[in-house]
RNA sequence: GCCGAAGUGGCGGAACCGGUAGACGCGCCGGACUCAAAAUCCGGUGACCGCAAGGUCGUGUGGGUUCGAGUCCCACCUUCGGCACCA
């Protein structure tokens, strides 16, 4: 018999599909059912190098879903693209490689070749790169309609400075203080650059979570990233000039009697306004420009919180109480409004600095059994608590007193509740070359003014230096960057840096729809028809960045009009890493495996099979070098079997079989399979059960000695069907052999319900909750008879033997115990 | 510190609703085939006691609920992930 051969059934039905263009899923034409239509899509790669096996584990899962939801009559959209701009190819450049536009070429036909070779049932008639022009045509497009509604606005800022990169990150890719790209410590610094106003949908963000179906641990993440938090804005005036006012937010208002200093952030615009002329007013520019100097790291790790007085007091407006105004950097600016009242007695940090620099702490929330616990940093918040110090809101309980004192500030004229999220708004701008160009142009007269639609896309120019510079390169493509106003005709420049390559991936999805539109970044009829992708498949890592950055898109286009939902993903799912010699599988770490090298080896029905083999694919796995081999085993066996039953009993593949004679648990195992992986892959995703259920069902066929030919060939057929969506060229090939024609046409098996069920069925039979023996009985036995069976099995009645029963229980189907005493 | 996930054989893991713990796979041990090896096939494989029948123990630790707990409740331990001076 012929050897199981990957190479060549493999190459052979690869031919095959794209001759018939099996992937190829047109758009619906106007009036065409669409009650079945369903987009799954995985995150799509950046093109590095070379796929890894994360990138295999996260396609092939796709890929599972996509042909069984098709043989289930789903027609599926799989589309495909490259994340192609980015430092990555930008880094090599620098370091002498080649223009980042021809690297980044020659990555994406590298990985595209891997990808065909992998046999997944992707679309390419979609494929698409965010670094192409006919693409980024459409990213500047976007950012002008959001600039228009002033939801991209370019302001100065607090911003956070990758060194090594020489450009500003956006927050989220801030990780402990350390750039999440090159891991140098992030810089502060004060930019004029371009944001995202993401800040206006937080709520939104917050509030939508609700109506998604994700992993609940990334909407934790998600949650805890827009961090909502409820309290009031409450008005300070400063001693000396009460027209200048100085609000600060609180999440405790209740507690502002006890506010015995106040605080400035070191960037607070007034810090050293509010000094001028005191005789801290060196002091306080000195301090200001030391913790400029600070990384963010130096800033949180100083063991003691630093801060000097500015020499002014504000007043209390609850009290009329004088406190003192210091600076210190343990405020950030960009939180709440970058100053706050201090209440040592109620807050950890508050008593802190208050104990570095002997300023006075007092108690105004304490337990209603009056107990003060003194020198205490931090009083619980709950609400036993009552007020103390608090003029006429003493007595009140925590969250009474937090209305009441809302509620007066409010009535006076000097505060109101208020919201606040931790979220930032994003910060969209890089001084780098390879990237999406901003399309704004500079006008000394004009200001800012858009590129109109009709000169866009603005490409790339073509520089000779790409080393960053703490500019954007493109500043250097003089002829490039000088351009008339489009306003007033005058001499003017081009923005010259270019966007997060996040706001690439941020509306990509939409794209897919609709790839070739050349008049508009997609017609929002085919958007709507497709979108919200039904089933989105991707690495946990992204659970912030791009999920949170592409449900904002969403949201924004949904309002400018341009699309009809307003989430993007309907299911997440998230895949683990793959860890590899006690590590995460990384180029970085050098434990990497190759996908090409198992390929070759064993063929990629067998690398599809094993990476989903794993474990359940939403936690992370180690792999194992021998277990490739053993679901290569595992397929070699498989095509060993149907070729002999072929052999021996002929070609056809019965739509049913007889549960008789020695086929009879075959065909009704066959019949338990189909059930199995049906629910497995269909409801549970959990794909590597679904496999080991095929593992016994070939099991059970080659021990079934002496069922008949149609038995044979509906199990084996079965079989083949069932291990298709994970293993298609094998499964496409020996359902051919078994005399069937196109397996991704044939329907999903189904199972007969009156094939699950068993004649006899065996019962776990139990004494004080010990398994004491087994029973076998007539599956339709009465209870009494299976209990009688039951107290007749030997070491049962051993066990019974003097003893009373004082009950027992039946479980149908499972088990007989027998309580005695 | 806060939030989240997870702890099961030598290893990856299974047990979906509280009902026979360890499916499936790897590895290992023994056997068949072979001059030999590879490949393949067959058998065994949680620990301990026992010739066997069988018994005792066993899902991170300690309690609890229950006829019965890997699964539920309480308290802890460990590991991993996220956030981290967010007022």
């Amino acid at each position: 018999m012929e050897r199981y051969d990957p190479a060549r059934i493999e190459a052979r039905w690869q031919e095959i599909w794209q001759a018939e263009r099996i992937n190829e899923v047109p758009n619906p034409a106007p009036g065409e059912d669409v009650s079945k239509l369903m987009y799954v899509l995985e995150m799509l790669p950046y093109p590095s190098g070379e796929l890894h096996m994360g990138h295999v584990k996260n396609y092939t899962m796709g890929d599972v879903v996509t042909l069984f939801r098709r043989r289930n009559g789903w027609r599926v959209m799989h589309p495909m693209g490259y994340d192609a701009f980015g430092l990555n190819a930008e880094n090599a450049a620098i370091k002498g490689g080649e223009h980042p536009a021809i690297a980044t070429r020659d990555n994406i036909a590298a990985i595209r070749k891997q990808m065909k070779r992998m046999g997944w049932s992707i679309d390419w008639t979609r494929e698409l790169s965010t670094a192409d022009p006919g693409y980024y045509h459409w990213t500047q497009w976007l950012f002008l309609r959001l600039f228009e509604a002033g939801l991209a606005y370019r302001r100065q800022a607090p911003v956070k400075w990758c060194p090594n990169d020489q450009t500003v990150l956006a927050n989220e890719q801030v990780i402990d203080g350390h750039c999440e790209r090159c891991g140098a410590e992030v810089e502060a610094r004060s930019l004029e650059q371009w944001f995202f106003k993401i800040t206006d949908y937080a709520q939104r963000l917050l509030d939508d979570l609700a109506d998604v179906h994700w992993p609940e641990r990334v909407v934790t993440m998600q949650r805890n990233w827009i961090g909502r938090s409820e309290g009031a804005e409450v008005l300070f005036r400063a001693e000396h000039d009460p027209s200048v006012e100085i609000p600060v937010f609180t999440t405790r208002p209740d507690t502002l009697f006890g506010a015995t200093f106040f605080v400035l952030a070191p960037e607070h615009p007034l810090a050293a306004a509010l000094a001028a002329g005191t005789e801290q007013e060196e002091a306080v520019a000195d301090y200001v420009r030391r913790t400029a100097a600070l990384s963010e790291v130096e800033r949180a790790s100083e063991k003691e919180k630093t801060g000097v007085f500015t020499g002014r007091n504000v007043v209390n407006p609850v009290n009329g109480e004088s406190i003192p105004v210091w600076v210190a950097d343990y405020v950030l600016m960009e939180y709440g409004t970058g100053a706050i009242m201090a209440v040592p007695a109620h807050d950890e940090r508050d008593f802190e600095f208050a104990q570095a620099h002997g300023l006075p702490v007092r108690q105004v929330v304490a337990p209603r059994d009056g107990a003060v616990a003194e020198d205490e940093a931090y009083v619980a918040h709950s609400d036993d608590e009552v007020l103390v110090n608090s003029g006429r809101f003493d007595g009140m309980s925590s969250p009474d007193g937090k209305a009441a004192i809302i509620e007066w500030l409010e009535s006076e004229g000097l505060g109101a509740g208020r919201i606040a999220f931790r979220l930032r708004d994003w910060l969209l701008s890089r001084q780098r070359y390879w990237g999406c160009p901003i399309p704004i142009i500079h006008c000394p007269s004009c200001g800012m003014v858009p590129v109109p639609d009709d000169q866009l896309p603005v490409v790339l120019p073509e520089i000779e230096d790409f080393a960053p510079k703490g500019r954007s390169p493109l500043a250097a493509a003089t002829e490039w960057v000088h351009v008339a106003c489009p306003r007033c005709g005058g001499d003017a420049e081009r923005e010259t840096d270019t966007m997060d390559t996040f706001v690439d991936s941020s509306w990509y999805f939409m794209r897919y729809a609709d790839p070739r539109n050349d008049h508009a970044p997609f017609d929002k009829a085919i958007v709507d028809t497709w979108l919200p992708v039904d089933q989105y498949i991707g690495g946990v890592e992204h659970a912030i960045l791009h999920l949170m950055y592409a449900r904002f898109f969403t949201k924004a286009l949904y309002d400018l009009g341009y699309v009809g939902f307003t989430e993007p993903f309907e299911n997440l799912f998230t895949q683990g890493m793959i860890h590899y010699l006690g590590a995460k599988m990384s180029k970085s770490k050098g434990n990497i495996i190759n996908p090409d090298d198992l390929v070759e080896r064993y063929g990629a029905d067998t690398t599809r099979l094993y990476t989903l083999f794993l474990g359940p694919p939403d936690q992370d796995a180690e792999w194992q070098d021998t277990g490739v081999a053993g679901q290569h085993r595992f397929l070699a066996r498989l095509w060993r079997l149907v070729n002999e039953i072929v052999e021996a009993h002929g070609t056809g593949i019965p739509a049913a079989a007889d549960a008789t004679g020695a086929g009879a648990e075959m065909v009704r195992k066959a019949h338990w399979a189909i059930d199995k992986v049906t629910s497995d892959i269909g409801e549970r995703f959990s794909f590597n059960t679904a496999q080991s259920a095929v593992h016994e069902l070939v099991g059970v066929i080659q021990d079934a000695d002496g069922a008949e030919p149609e038995q044979l060939r509906f199990a084996a057929g079965t079989a083949v069907s069932l291990i298709h969506p994970y293993a298609p060229h094998i499964a496409c090939e020996l359902w051919e052999r078994l005399g069937g024609e196109r397996l991704w046409e044939e329907p999903w098996p189904q199972a007969d319900p009156a094939m699950l069920a068993h004649d006899t069925v065996t019962y776990a039979v139990q004494v004080n909750g010990k398994l004491r023996g087994e029973v076998t009985v007539a599956a339709d036995a009465p209870e009494d008879e299976v209990v009688a069976a039951a107290r007749e099995v030997p070491n049962v009645q051993a066990h019974l033997d003097g003893a009373t029963i004082r009950k027992t229980i039946v479980v149908p189907a499972r088990l007989v115990n027998f309580v005695v005493g």
